[in-house]
DNA sequence: CACTCCCGCCAATTA
DNA sequence: TAATTGGCGGGAGTG
């Protein structure tokens, strides 16, 4: 009812505390009172409990279909809160007004307006997506309940559920801690972690439900027995341990929950079915199926399912088997993790960044509260989950005693292993990935194909804006508000193939600056590539796809590009989806321009997009570089660092394109990519290109082998530049891709002018930006003065080109960005100068960038210092916007 | 009839 | 022992 109210008050502001108290409408609801057709009449304000109840009768009005996308955006859309949900919550709501409609559903409450899931929108509603590390919110169960009048029980299915992805820990007796979103990248990726481990295998048959079924099942069995509930559990969180212990309630919500989202995590279709979800999770009934287990899972999977939807990181689809149409849910949510999310919150409004802080809150908190040990392991361990640890433990502990822990520790160090793999693996991606990858990221977090493409294309600010909540918010809304911005780029849509389908890079408009990357598939150096990856891959296979989709269908991987190792990403997804919505997009694009200004006449889309996007990048370019510089006065950029890190950690790790190696070969011919790089002071009047290019198939690569010289490169001076705006690298061409390059070109044409560039070489640049020269890793050229700007800035194209790499052969904007900031190449920035004031005040920390020295400092600890500087960084973009 | 999934009984856990 | 949690499944609403 508040939102209502509010919503035409002052619709925006998302409902907090409102102290409104649900109940007593409820008591006038509808049900009591069908209410009268006055009241109807007068306007649906009244009456509506939530949001929810407008929307419906809009949707009433509406056709059936209409209603239920319509419900659907209204989940979605309380979620974001923040920033952007204001306008789309004030569309709605008018829209509601307007329709007055309501009357046919007012009458009745419906269960629907007492469902779960709205429940759970209301619930979110009252609780910022990131919430300010210092405010600690609390909830009481009891206020909660009495406020959105339900009953107490509802409350704990919502939050078993919010708890097992850590958006809220239990302190105490009644009491749960709010941890909003910040920490859901990494506990996604936690559960990704855990699902390949324990699902990851079948995941890869997926492409038939039933097979999965099946080979899920024996598994399960199999595999899940040991670690199984706990290794969820407890890996997911530290505290688990404690926490898990192993009652009972090990099956619970909160398993089950972990598990599923797990599912989706591995899925390479990211589309789960329910009755493959509720086999899969039924552990040990497995083979007796009892029936009656089977349908009390399924009313589980719905409440859980009906709690992720108003996260939005699920939606309801169907999928159509031979059987028949299944119910199923498809994630939207993030596809990677790792940092992302962190930057994501950074940039996101309402965040506040900095993680340590939660941890220290979170630590005090857990103290207070169990005051154990554990907890500071925990804390130590993941910077994510804080809070958590408390949860049940100290009950638990007491009652649990050896046996829990031994499994606890068991799982534990399972757990920890993994996380720490995985930290490792973030931190040191993160300085890179972060950076870098944000711009990918933003492309991939979008996840469905929808969003993907999207992002990329926004115009400007609004890229790093919409970028970012993006990420952070898996919810379409944030995709909605950029498609608004973006229509003049490539639009995704149908487009998407149609942008860049296979070329491997994308070019810009000279002003700014351009990146780009070939495909590669594969490799996902940090998690976030993976995200860039994956759309890169979509996008391949989009166009390839496209017409094939049918094939994917069926065949699902198969169909996915032959030559690069693809990874997951499938086309599966996409089968199922074939409904286009999902349709692989691709590309990225330049966005917008909405004022370049130096840009270039009709690129300026691309160019301001850009340079927006640069101050942001340049926070977080800035600190970053310098820290890789001080590290590595030869490495120098980020590469090295990306490489170095890639390769202590990576090395196990599949990518094998990822790789250092690379320099050299990336020398391959087949489709070269270049990275553009300006001179920076030490190189002054050269303009490197250097060639990322892998083997369409092969590909790995791109960012690291820059780095090294090897790589052929192609020096051209500045001015030579100038005259070109871009390049498009040809496509991988991959056997299918249908797209023409017509089609691209048209595309390129309409945001760049570049018409027909071709696809054949894939070339690109840039007059003005200057962009240092990661390049020269060895000789780190100009690596060794830190102030430099030259190094900040190379760290970001560095961070771009890794980005570029991964995602194949979508190119992105952002790198772009990276180059703008250069902009200014006359003069060489200093970081400070690079910085925006903000910036500054948020790097102050102790921790931070601020000073030279301390980067140097911050060798020693990289890792750490990455993280927390790209967190910083993420928050000091933010803050910019 | 098949899906969904609300509702609330009642047992396990806690305090 | 009382209160809190939360598993569970009947059965109602929806399509």
């Amino acid at each position: 009812e508040n939102i209502f109210d509010r919503s035409r008050m002052a619709p925006k502001t998302p409902i907090k505390n409102e102290p409104v108290d649900l109940s007593k409408q409820r008591g006038c609801t509808p049900e009591t009172n069908p209410i009268t057709p006055v009241k109807i009449i007068d306007r649906p304000q009244p009456d509506p409990w939530t949001p929810t109840a407008n929307l419906k009768i809009l949707i009433s009005a509406a056709s059936p279909d209409m209603r239920d996308r319509e419900k659907k955006k209204e989940l979605f859309r309380p979620i974001e809160n923040s920033e952007q949900s204001d306008i789309p919550d004030s569309l709605q709501y008018d829209i509601v007004d307007d329709s007055t409609v309501d009357e046919f559903e007012k009458q009745r409450p419906s269960r629907k307006q007492k469902s779960l899931g709205l429940l759970c929108q209301k619930f979110l509603a009252r609780y910022p997506n990131y919430p300010l590390s210092t405010e600690k919110t609390t909830i009481s169960l009891d206020e909660v309940a009495s406020i959105l009048g339900v009953e107490r029980r509802r409350i704990y299915d919502i939050v078993n559920v919010l708890e097992s992805l850590h958006l809220v820990s239990r302190v105490a007796k009644n009491q749960y801690c709010w941890h909003g979103r910040h920490n859901l990248s990494q506990t996604l990726k936690m559960l990704q972690e855990a699902g390949e481990l324990q699902y990851g295998e079948l995941m890869t048959f997926q492409h038939k439900e039933q097979d999965l079924e099946y080979k899920f099942g024996e598994q399960k069995k199999e595999t899940i027995p040991d670690s199984q509930d706990r290794s969820l559990l407890g890996f997911s969180e530290p505290d688990c341990i404690s926490a898990s212990a192993n009652s009972r309630k090990d099956k619970s919500l909160r398993i089950m929950s972990q598990k599923f989202v797990m599912l989706f995590l591995v899925s390479k279709t990211k589309i789960v079915t329910l009755d493959i979800a509720a086999k899969i999770l039924i552990e040990e009934t497995q083979d007796t199926v009892d029936h009656s287990k089977f349908k009390t899972k399924v009313r589980r999977l719905y409440d859980i399912a009906n709690v992720l939807t108003s996260l939005g990181l699920i939606k309801k689809v169907h999928v159509t088997e031979e059987r028949g149409r299944k119910p199923a849910f498809k994630w939207i949510g993030p596809v990677e993790f790792s940092e992302k999310t962190d930057e994501l919150r950074g940039h996101s409004p309402t965040s506040d960044p900095l993680p340590e802080t939660q941890k220290g809150a979170c630590a005090q908190y857990q103290t207070s509260t169990t005051g154990k040990q554990r907890f500071t392991r925990h804390a130590s361990f993941n910077s994510a989950q804080p809070c958590e640890a408390t949860r049940r433990k100290a009950s638990s502990e007491p009652n649990s005693p050896r046996q829990e822990r031994q499994d606890e520790n068991c799982s534990k160090m399972i757990n920890l292993a993994a996380v720490c793999r995985q930290k490792i693996e973030e931190d040191s991606g993160s300085a890179k990935n972060s950076n870098k990858t944000l711009p990918l990221s933003l492309l991939p977090v979008p996840g469905d194909s929808d969003f993907c493409v999207k992002p990329l294309p926004q115009a400007v600010f609004p890229v790093v804006q919409a970028d970012v909540p993006s990420f952070s918010l898996p919810l379409g809304i944030s995709s909605q508000a950029s498609h608004p911005s973006t229509p003049a780029a490539f639009k995704t849509e149908n487009g998407k193939p149609t942008l860049v389908p296979n070329q491997p890079f994308l070019c810009f408009p000279s002003s700014s600056l351009f990146m780009l990357c070939g495909g590669l598939q594969e490799n996902n150096l940090g998690e976030p590539l993976p995200t860039a990856g994956d759309l890169g891959k979509r996008s391949a296979e989009a166009q390839a796809a496209v017409p094939l989709a049918v094939c994917q269908k069926r065949s699902s991987h198969k169909c996915s590009l032959p030559s690069a190792p693809v990874d997951d990403e499938e086309p599966a997804a996409k089968k199922q989806t074939l409904e286009h919505s999902d349709l692989p997009l691709s590309l990225v694009v330049p966005k917008k321009p909405s004022e370049s200004p130096k840009a270039e006449p009709s690129q300026g889309s691309g160019c301001s997009a850009a340079v927006h996007l640069e101050t942001n990048r340049l926070d977080l370019a800035s600190p970053a570089a310098p820290e890789v510089a001080n590290k590595e006065s030869t490495k120098t950029l980020d590469f090295q660092e990306q490489e170095k890190q890639s390769q202590n950690k990576d090395p196990d790790e599949p990518p094998p394109g990822n790789e250092p190696i690379s320099k050299e070969n990336s020398n391959q011919p087949f489709q070269p990519q270049y990275l553009y790089v300006q001179p920076t002071a030490g190189l002054s009047s050269f303009n490197l290109l250097f060639s990322a290019n892998q083997a369409p198939g092969a590909i790995s690569l791109a960012a690291n082998q820059l780095p090294s010289l090897s790589v052929p490169c192609v020096m051209v001076p500045s001015a030579a530049l100038a005259s070109f705006p871009l390049v498009c690298s040809p496509p991988f061409t991959s056997p299918l891709s249908p797209v023409p390059d017509g089609s691209f070109s048209a595309a390129a044409s309409t945001n760049f002018n570049v018409p027909s560039l071709a696809s054949t070489t894939p070339v690109f640049v840039s007059t003005t930006a200057v962009v240092t020269p990661k390049v020269s890793p060895v000789p780190s050229v100009d690596p060794q003065q830190p102030a430099h700007p030259a190094l900040h800035l190379s760290p970001v194209l560095t961070r771009s080109c890794s980005a570029v790499k991964l995602d194949s052969p979508v190119c992105m904007g952002h790198p772009v960005t990276l180059l703008k900031l250069q902009q200014p190449s006359s003069a060489p920035l200093t970081p400070k100068s690079i910085r925006p004031a903000h910036h500054e005040a948020f790097f102050k920390t102790p921790g931070s960038l601020g000073d030279p020295v301390a980067w140097k400092k911050n060798e020693g600890n990289q890792i750490r210092n990455a993280s927390s500087v790209q967190r910083r960084l993420e928050i000091s973009s933010t803050s910019p916007d």
